[in-house]
DNA sequence: CAGCATCCAGAGCGATACTG
DNA sequence: CAGTATCGCTCTGGATGCTG
């Protein structure tokens, strides 16, 4: 850890041991989160997802739930019916995660619009057309 | 809110209206949080990013900086001097974004080895060889 | 020192079609 | 209903080399 160095600067980040970018990668696959949001209340169909989070495609919702399966981030349950009936649920890490995506929320909601104008003025300072 | 349906199911999740997402597709870029933690203490130069994050390519770190500078998240101070210093600071709302990604740093130290073990678990279940 | 331009490989994801 | 399989594009990001 420590060389003996009195300078402050070094702040060595790495990819592999940051425990942010570990959750990051396990979450910011397009759809995730969303996921995670629509089965935030209560056990859900596949269909209900397919319906519930908008623009997803079939493929898309499959492997993320099983990714997120695989993490132990929700169950999946399928009853021997007919026709067939899965049903997938929140664990509770899930639950934790979901809260802690509270905090992410509410800095987007109330610094977007001042996101937004930087990004504009920023374009317009850089591209004059 | 309430449909005139009994039934409670729709939550519908559109992956342009959530902010959650919007936060993420910010922050999900494979260095834009590593950046962040690595500038969170104050000023950096650019030659100390390249070191401090470990990995990253002279590339990454020039548009990971644009975008994030792009985003008002920090601020690019060049200093005109022979050879260039050009300075790099986190804007008061980085480091409310740096604060709230402590939410998740926390809930990753607490269920990474949960997580590891889920995956490992589930590999084994599904591939046994 | 700080950065941009070019080239290239691979991952991510959408569209579509088929199945128990 | 709840998936799996295949194809192909797009976009990210790494390597390398050139400049003010």
């Amino acid at each position: 850890m420590s060389q003996g160095n009195t300078r402050v600067t070094p702040q060595v980040v790495n990819a592999h041991a940051c425990p942010v970018r570990e959750v990051l990668d396990r979450v910011a696959g397009k759809w995730s989160v969303l996921i995670i949001v629509a089965a935030a209340h209560g056990p859900i169909r596949f269909t209900e997802l397919e319906r519930g989070v908008e623009g997803i495609s079939r493929r898309m919702l499959t492997l993320t739930l099983r990714n997120l399966e695989r993490d132990g981030l929700l169950t999946r349950t399928v009853h021997p019916t007919v026709p067939p009936k899965v049903e997938y649920e929140l664990t509770p890490v899930a639950h934790e995660l979901h809260a802690s995506l509270l905090g992410l929320t509410d800095w987007a909601e109330r610094h977007r619009v001042t996101i937004a104008e930087s990004r504009a003025a920023y374009d317009a300072r850089h591209q004059p057309e």
